[in-house]
DNA sequence: TATGAATGAGTATTCATTCAT
DNA sequence: AATGAATGAATACTCATTCAT
C-alpha cells in the first residue's frame, strides 16, 4: 500500500513555494523593466499566471515583495563573490583570473544592476525598507572588502584605502557602468574595472605589519 | 522697448519664465524625494504654489518636464566640469587641486546624484526620453573624456583605457557612492575617487605618439 | 453691454455646488439603502451621474462625505423641530397639535431614521467622526430639551426628568420605531410617542419655583 | 454509551459545538465593533483561533452566521425578560423591582444594543434575512407585550395603547439610549425608561372588562 | 472537520490630463 | 497664462468564497 496513493505531484508546501518563485521571477522582470513604482501588482501577478489575490497570499505588501527580491539579489551577489573568493583561495596571484570572470559576468547582466539600483533608491526613500537594506548591504560590502584585503595581502601590498571603501567604489562602478545600455558593443565594464584595480595595485605601497582586514 | 504701458514689474515673458523656474525647482525636489513615477503633477504644482493647470501651461506633459530637468541637470554638471577644466588649463599638473574641489562637492550633493540616476533609469525605460538623454549624455562624457585625456597628456602618460570610458567609470563611481546615504561621517566619495585616479596614473605607461582623445 | 455676455447658464461656483448637491443626494439614498460601509463611492458617483474622480473633487474621503450628510441631516432635524417650536410659541397649550404634526412626519420618513442611525453607529466606530457627531448632536438635543422644558413650563408642571434626557429618549423612540418597516399599516410611531408624552404630563408634579431648562 | 474506544475528551459533536461557539463569540464582538459589513470572515476566524475554512465548515455563509447571532441574541433577550416575568408573577405589584433590575442591566450593555441594531438594519436590507428576523422578532415582541399587559392588569388599569406597541417603544428607547456612548456618568437609560413607564401608569384609565393581550 | 492558497470581483483612492472659465 | 472641476483609467489592497489537501 506504500501508505496510500501519492495524491499529487506537488505537496502543498511545494506548490506554494513554486507559486512564490514564479511571482518573484515575474516581479523581478517587472521591477527591472518599469521600476518599483512603475511595476504594478496586477501586472506582476498576471505575468506569473496568477490572480492578484495570490500575490497577497504570498507577500504582505508590495514592499514586502521588494524585501524578498532584496534577499534573493543579495544571495546571488554573494554567490558571485563566493566564486571569486574560491579561486583566490586556491591560486594565489591568479585571483586576477577570477576577477576577470566576475567582471565578464557583470557585463552581461544589466538587469541585475538595474535591480540593485532600484533597491538602493527605494532604500533612500522608505525608512522601513532602508533598515533591512542596510544590514544586508553592510554584510555584503564587508565580504567584498575582505576579499579586497586578502587580495592586497597576497601581493604583499597595503591597500591604498580601507578595503570596504574600495569595495563600495567597485560596486558603484559596476552598477553604474552596467546602466549605460547604449554600449554598442563597447563598454566592457569588467575590463574597465580591472584596469582600475591594476591601478590601485600599481600605486600601493608595501604592506604594513599585521592587519590585513578592514 | 516702451511701446505701450509698462503693465507690471515683470514682462509677460519674464513672469512666465519665473513660473517655469519655480515649477522646475519644485519638480526637482519632488523627483529626488519620491522618484519620477512617485512625484505627482499635483504635488509639484502645489509645492510651487500653482495649480495643475499652470503646470500644463508650461510643460507639455510630465515627461516633458523630465526633459527640462535633464537639460538643467546637464548644464550644472557641465558647469562643475568647466571649473575643473579651467584650473587644469591654467595650472598644468595642479589639476589635482581642481579635481579635489570637484570631488568634495560631490560629497555634499546626494540630491544631484539621485536626480542623475533617476534620469538614467528613465532613459532605460522610455525610448522617447532615451533619445534626448543619449545625445546630452554623450556630449557630457566626451567633455569629461577630453579632460582626462588632457590630464594624462600633461603628465606625459598614456591613459590605460580610452579616456571617455574612464570618464564613464568615474561618473558611475561618483553617482553610486553618493547614493550610500548612511555614510555616518565616512564615505568620502571625493577622496576615494582621487585614490583611484592616482592608481591609474601610477599604472600608466609613457605616452604614445599623437592621439590623445578617444 | 451689460458687462459682457453671460457666458453660461451656471457660473463655475454654481455648477460645482450643483455637482456636490447631486452627489450628496445620491449618497444619502445609497447609505440608507446599503449602510455606510455597504455604499460604494463608485455606486454613489454613478448614481449621481459623475465619475469617481468627481466625488474626490468634492469630498476629501468617504468619511468626509458622511460628515456632510451629518450636517445636512441635522439641519433638517432642526427645521422639523423649528416648526414645532413655532407652533408652541404661538398657541400656548396647543403645542400638542404641533407635536402631532411632527409625529406624523416621523411616520413617513423611515429613510431619515435609517440615516440617523447609520450616523450614530459610525460615530461609535470612528473616533474621528465621533467628535464632529457629538457636538452637532449635543446642540440638537439641547434644542429639543429646551422645547420639552418650555412645554412643561407652559403647563405649569415640573418635568419628571431632566428635559434633555427626555429629549434623548423621545429621539431614540422615534428612530427605533421608524426602523420597524414591517408595520403593515400599523406602527403609528407618532401616535405612540404622544401617548408617552401624555403619560409624562400625567405623572408630572407641580412646577418648582424658577428654573425651567436643564 | 461505550461502543468503541473513547477517542478524546470531547466527542466529535461536542468539539464541533465548541468550535462553533468560539466562532460565534468572536463574530459577535467583531460585528459590534465594526458592523456586519465591516467584520471580515478572516478576522472573525482568526480571532476565534481558526482558519477561514473552519468558518465555512460551521456556517454556510456570512449571512448564515448573522442568523445564528440573531438566534443567540434573541435567546438572551428572552432570558432577560424571563427574569422580569418571573418576578412579576411572584410578587404582584413589585414588578417594578424586576423592571428596575432589567433597566439597570441595559445600562451596562451597549454591545448588546449595538448588535440588536445591526441585526435590525440588516433585516431592512436583506429580504432573505428579513424573513427570519421578523418571525423571531414578532415572537419576542409578543412576549414583552404580554408582560406589559399583565402588568397593567395587575394594577387594574387599561394600557393606554396596545401592549405590543408599548413593548416596541420600550425596546426602541432602550436600544437607542444605549447607543449614546458619550454618557459621561449620565444617561441612566434604565431610570429613564422607568420614568416613562410610570407616566403611562399615571395616565392609564381603569381596566376594561376582559381582554388583556394584544 | 479543519486548513489556507487561490480566486475574481470588489474597495477606496490617486493619477495625468483636459477644458470651460 | 492660469484655474481647478471633472474625467477615465489605473493603483494597492481586501473580500467572501472554493477546494485540493
Amino acid at each position: 500500500m506504500d501508505h496510500g496513493v501519492k495524491r499529487s505531484r506537488l505537496s502543498r508546501a511545494e506548490s506554494q513555494a513554486a507559486t512564490r518563485e514564479r511571482l518573484l521571477a515575474a516581479a523581478r522582470a517587472a521591477v527591472v523593466r518599469q521600476g518599483f513604482a512603475g511595476a504594478s501588482v496586477r501586472d506582476i501577478a498576471e505575468a506569473a499566471g496568477f490572480s492578484q489575490g495570490a500575490f497577497y497570499s504570498n507577500f504582505e505588501s508590495k514592499e514586502d515583495l521588494l524585501l524578498a527580491l532584496l534577499a534573493q539579489h543579495m544571495d546571488e551577489e554573494a554567490d558571485r563573490l563566493g566564486a571569486v573568493i574560491d579561486i583566490a583561495e586556491r591560486q594565489g596571484q591568479d585571483v586576477m583570473l577570477g576577477l576577470d570572470a566576475w567582471a565578464e559576468e557583470l557585463n552581461s547582466d544589466v538587469d541585475w544592476s538595474m535591480l540593485g539600483l532600484e533597491l538602493q533608491l527605494h532604500a533612500n526613500r522608505s525608512a522601513n525598507f532602508a533598515e533591512s537594506y542596510r544590514t544586508v548591504r553592510a554584510k555584503h560590502r564587508q565580504r567584498l572588502g575582505d576579499l579586497v584585503a586578502r587580495f592586497f595581502a597576497a601581493l604583499g601590498l597595503a591597500p591604498p584605502a580601507p578595503p570596504h571603501q574600495l569595495a563600495s567604489a567597485f560596486m558603484a562602478m559596476a552598477h553604474g557602468l552596467a546602466l549605460e545600455r547604449d554600449h554598442d558593443a563597447e563598454a566592457p565594464a569588467g575590463r574597465l574595472i580591472l584596469t582600475f584595480l591594476k591601478g590601485l595595485i600599481a600605486s600601493a605601497g608595501p604592506q604594513s605589519h599585521q592587519d590585513t582586514t578592514a
